[in-house]
DNA sequence: CCATTAAATCAAAAAAAGTTGATTTAATGG
DNA sequence: CCATTAAATCAACTTTTTTTGATTTAATGG
């Protein structure tokens, strides 16, 4: 839906607010690690993210819901826990290949 | 010299550090819609930019500023005029094909 | 039920980013 | 040398984003 690119138009404004919302969620160099801890692990909870990057919680919750928002990641909740992946497509969409290495395993 | 993606260790932070920047500077709609105009003009001075998208001086070289230290355009003073281009390389280093049509002219 | 645990949410505070209008810098042409 | 013009810079202010610690929600196992 969103891979068809529009001409030079109102809905340009909008295809650049949603990009803008995707770079945002990318433009921090912790969410940065979150994405690159996630892309290791293949799925994560909070608190192995917690235990690895050394961040609390509330924190990781927060940042994590700015990715989900954008779209570059995805939750599966399973009793108590939520395991966090990345979202490939998405991720694959937006950046380089070069750049999509950072956060894909092979 | 940024091509080279580091394995897991210290070198890692800094490398996210520098697209930290990167995507901050695309995590605007204001610089989205300055660099896709930049792309349709292909060279661009501020009083063309400020005519065009109706943003006062000032805040454009604010934001000019701000692509150019994240080097996705680049500055080229002829006598009072500065003009700017896109820096096609690093836009087609750092985005998706898919997303680089979006700067890049045909 | 109740205690425990994982994770989300919240509100207040702190930090960062963006805006604004004025001023400065620097090149041009008379 | 001076007036004009383009663009950068600046400082004060506003807005947005991030942090923090506490509280809430919800599932689990005893």
């Amino acid at each position: 839906m969103k891979k068809d690119i529009p001409f030079k138009d109102e809905s340009l404004d909008q295809t650049f607010r949603m990009y803008e919302k995707k770079f945002k969620a990318l433009a921090d160099v912790r969410r940065l690690h979150i994405l690159n801890e996630i892309t290791d692990a293949g799925e994560v909870c909070v608190c192995d993210l917690s235990e690895k990057l050394h961040v609390p919680q509330s924190k990781l919750s927060y940042h994590l819901k700015i990715l989900m928002d954008a779209e570059l990641i995805t939750k599966d909740t399973r009793g108590t826990w939520s395991y966090y992946k990345l979202n490939h497509k998405e991720m694959n969409h937006l950046l380089s290949q070069e750049l999509c290495c950072l956060f894909r395993k092979e």
